[in-house]
DNA sequence: GTCCAGGTGAGTG
DNA sequence: CACTCACATGGA
């Protein structure tokens, strides 16, 4: 039973150039957070529910959350990767990243659950953000845990549910699996969910490899490219020297880059510029999509 | 009805 | 290697 206190949430004084929740939920890293007023979002980190707001008073910035002081010290500090340094040199003639970088300010590549990280992104391919949100709660409603709440403060009436563990959906009937509308991703899941429960994959073995072999890897997956395989290990794996390529930035590259880019003028975090810019194309150059 | 979505695997040359 | 093509599903 969780215990969540909305009447005296923690606040947390921090400047949006550094963190803004707004972008970094939305910017397309992850599918389990859901804004909602009064607290405009809410989410779900190792298995317990986290309430966030982001307000602004007298030109200060400060978040209020219902977790408290020593959770945000030890578990979303590191959850926001609030520490590291996001500065970086841009050189001045690549106008398209840098106008990406100032739109995107205050995103932070977050530290997700790797098992999580590679079923959301398997079910990623050829779909929409929306239809990969909605079948992944679909997911974790069927087979995840429901997280016992007790509320004081006002009252919510959210269920919130932990992602399902490989062992869960390894054990799926595919009539079952095929409930869910994954499509033809139905085998890859039960695929990668079969490998992990097994033991034939190791995903915290993995942890240890160098980022070609990790993502030499992870491909060995049915259903796992190069583009899957990159986000995995950036949002996974948090390995910012990766550099997914989807249609949106191949988009990029095409239009801004005369059809290729170099990803070494981004030093040793081409992931965060590839998030700013899918950010930015999504939101920002033509009021997006 | 058609088109598209944070792609991939299989088949072909 | 590079190049096609089918692939389930649901929303616009």
């Amino acid at each position: 039973m969780q215990y969540i206190d909305l009447s005296n949430p923690t606040r947390i004084d921090i400047p949006k150039d550094i963190l803004d929740i707004h972008k970094t939920f939305d910017c397309g890293q992850c599918f389990r957070w859901d804004s909602q007023p009064p607290y405009q979002w809410e989410g779900v980190i190792n298995g317990k529910v986290y309430y966030m707001a982001q307000l602004n008073s007298d030109g200060a910035d400060y978040i209020l959350t219902s977790a408290s002081m020593n959770e945000w010290n030890n578990i979303l500090k590191l959850y926001f990767d609030i520490e590291a340094n996001y500065d970086i040199d841009i050189p001045k003639s690549d106008y398209f990243a840098i106008q990406a970088s100032k739109f995107g300010k205050g995103i932070r590549i977050l530290n997700q659950d790797i098992w999580e990280t590679l079923i959301s992104f398997i079910i990623s391919q050829r779909n929409n953000i929306p239809k990969i949100k909605g079948t992944i709660r679909k997911l974790c409603e069927a087979y995840g845990d429901k997280i016992e709440i007790e509320h004081k403060g006002s009252k919510r009436s959210n269920n919130f549910y932990s992602f399902p563990t490989a062992n869960k959906l390894a054990g799926l009937e595919s009539y079952e699996i095929s409930e869910l509308g994954l499509g033809y991703r139905d085998e890859y899941v039960l695929n990668a969910a079969r490998e992990v429960d097994s033991g034939n994959l190791d995903l915290e073995k993995l942890k240890q490899l160098g980022t070609d072999e990790l993502l030499y890897n992870l491909m060995q997956l049915k259903g796992v490219g190069p583009k899957v395989a990159n986000c995995v290990a950036l949002f996974g794996f948090h390995r910012l020297d990766t550099f997914p390529i989807d249609v949106w930035i191949q988009r990029i590259i095409d239009t801004y880059y005369n059809g290729s880019i170099d990803i070494k003028n981004y030093k040793d975090k081409p992931g965060l510029i590839q998030q700013y810019m899918f950010y930015y194309i999504k939101n920002g150059l033509t009021g997006g999509n």
